[in-house]
DNA sequence: TGGGCATCTCAATAACTCTTGAAATATTGA
DNA sequence: TCAATATTTCAAGAGTTATTGAGATGCCCA
């Protein structure tokens, strides 16, 4: 269950652009992840040196993973903590008036198969 | 819909504990929100000139609503542009793949009441 | 109209964050 | 082992952000 700092971390690390982008490519990437390179090479060439400390930010946040395959490092976006982030950031947001948050389970959903047993609003 | 921009600016405004405790509070408060005062009150009574700073900060970003009653001034919490934010992050999850998004949707739709036609996951 | 309350604005300072470029580390294949 | 590739580490400088305290503004009621 995600806590205070571990939620400060996060939104810190995806309140810079580069970031932000990152994980966005990341998510959509999916599990395999990408390549440092391939990473930097889709934010408009930045540097290694800038990739790596971003790409550092994001893991010590805990929203990408890591794993070394050969020469390269894949990263992959972290879903947990995506996920632990929303719910943190609503948490209790009902007390009585589930009206207030079904628009965000709505928005979430809607992007999702709905065959898992979840039904647009 | 959100775009980039606006996105980076509400993780920034997140980013800051006494903000992030801001939205929470006011998100668990619900649409009738809570004065200035009040809310500094919870904020282990912060200064007047530092909640206004937040606040406004918050406001700008555009993850809080302002009106005037009286003396004070009532907040409450923007939660369109919060299911924008997490519909943002979480856009393009699934390509194919909604196992990837759906512990968010879970994670979400579990705090609310599951009448209003969301089945749990 | 005047006093008091609630909130905002402003300027200065301290702290933090990002970028850059150079150098270090790790891996692979000749 | 040597050279090439992929990525990380480090230090310096520029830019950004949060806090503080003093003062200004807006509103209500006697």
């Amino acid at each position: 269950m995600m806590n205070e700092k571990q939620a400060l971390s996060a939104f810190s690390a995806l309140s810079q652009e580069t970031r932000l982008r990152i994980v966005r490519l990341l998510v959509t990437a999916g599990p395999h992840g990408m390549s440092a390179g391939v990473i930097g090479d889709a934010m408009d060439g930045a540097s290694s040196s800038r990739m790596s400390f971003h790409l550092s930010h994001l893991e010590q946040a805990g929203l990408v993973e890591s794993r070394r395959e050969g020469r390269s490092i894949i990263y992959s976006a972290a879903l947990t903590t995506l996920s632990g982030l929303v719910e943190f950031l609503m948490r209790d947001c009902c007390q009585g008036h589930p009206e207030v948050c079904s628009p965000a389970v709505a928005a979430l959903s809607s992007c999702c198969d709905t065959s898992k047993g979840i039904s647009h609003v």
